[in-house]
DNA sequence: TCGCGGATTGGACGGATGCGCAATATCGTC
DNA sequence: GACGATATTGCGCATCCGTCCAATCCGCGA
């Protein structure tokens, strides 16, 4: 394999290690794996993470703050507290077989035993309500929404969405993308005191942030 | 070890997976820990169980259909339905360092991946959503709730028990099991029509139905 | 052009994996 | 008491695991 700067191989080990971990579980990773995934040996990879428990951790920590930084960014880009709101649901809710929020399932069961994806699982869970919570923070300051408890609310909203999305994911045929967008837009104009159909609008269609490709990009700028 | 039964040394394998699933997880049980577990050779195992997943899924089996039967059980013997709904919320709750729960992560997670674990999950899931959606139409019927949508509302507030409930088991010091059991029982009160306080009263303390020893109970009738 | 340091290799290590099979032990039944 | 059925054993098989390390290769500065 041709030679790398270092923080160039770490960048192909954790990218490598996604398209495993996307393809076989982040559980079913293996160090070799991964080296072979990329062509190189299995020593290299232990020359760059102490161990295992760190590739994984930073495998997951790629997608999900991609995911994380694509959508916040759309969402400060937005105009209102309520377009902000929208995009949120638009780029959360997973697709079919979105790949990234099976992720998701596999960092929150490993995160018991694996202390280095239960701190960036945590991390970036927090990361998520914050950024909701801040728009629910921006709307209330603009009249737009009203909202007692915006940290509990933006929990609220979140947890179901993950909730609902969770059975999309892991049950495949149980409810639908489609209800999980309706059902959590609802709950939120209640939440948020606005009117009936208010964010439904519309939101449900095309342009997801998330598990758009069935897989992930390749390594490096 | 002695000899025993057909049915009674199946109930004997699952028990014991049940143990080990319980301390190791569920992805992490192999058929040599159970059989170990249980004094046994791991031949035995493969006697009773075509694979590995389905030993799995037996596992997890026991365990979840234990908790919706008893939970169940103490739904239906209720006097009224907002009774019936406070039973659900108590027992349904996890508390900190619910391996019940912490079952239902690894379940949801592997069941991208093992068919049978898979098939076990939704079926359980779905019939929560039953007993809920069961115990929502019984208050509609007698005037105490107003819900327009019986079956959309048990997923709502299923899946928002289970997402923040997520946060607290695989987290741990994100919020905690006071706040899951406040901020769904207030959403609950919304989507059922009922006074602020209707659902809260006291019913966050002590007689958890999951999670309250550290150890399965041993198998057999 | 040489040498040095770091990137990279590839296999050794002890142990674990699911699965399958022949051998054995122990029962109920005649 | 002997027999046949089957529950149970214990190990073999091929493959995999994470970790570790000596050897090798290569590019850059001198």
């Amino acid at each position: 394999m041709s030679r790398m700067s270092r923080g160039d191989r770490r960048d192909a080990i954790v990218a490598a290690a996604v398209a495993v971990a996307v393809r076989k579980g982040l559980a079913s990773t293996t160090v070799r794996d991964v080296a072979s995934e990329m062509g190189t040996s299995s020593g290299l990879i232990h020359h760059y993470f102490e161990s295992m428990d760190d590739v994984l951790a930073a495998a997951f920590k790629r997608v999900a703050s991609q995911d994380l930084t694509a959508s916040g960014r759309q969402m400060v880009a937005a105009e209102t507290p309520l377009a902000a709101l929208k995009v949120f649901f638009r780029t959360y809710a997973p697709a079919d077989k979105d790949w990234s929020f099976q992720l998701w399932l596999d960092a929150w069961a490993e995160a018991a035993r694996r202390p280095a994806v239960r701190a960036i699982s945590r991390q970036l869970n927090l990361e998520w309500q914050g950024l909701l919570e801040g728009v629910i923070r921006a709307g209330v300051a603009d009249g737009t929404f009203t909202c007692a408890e915006p940290a509990a609310a933006a929990w609220r909203i979140l947890s179901l969405l993950d909730g609902l999305a969770l059975q999309v994911i892991a049950h495949g045929t149980t409810i639908g993308r489609d209800d999980v967008i309706a059902w959590t837009t609802g709950a939120a104009e209640r939440e948020l005191g606005l009117p009936d159909g208010a964010l439904a609008a519309r939101c449900a269609r095309r342009g997801r942030a998330r598990g758009t490709s069935p897989r992930p990009g390749p390594p490096g700028a």
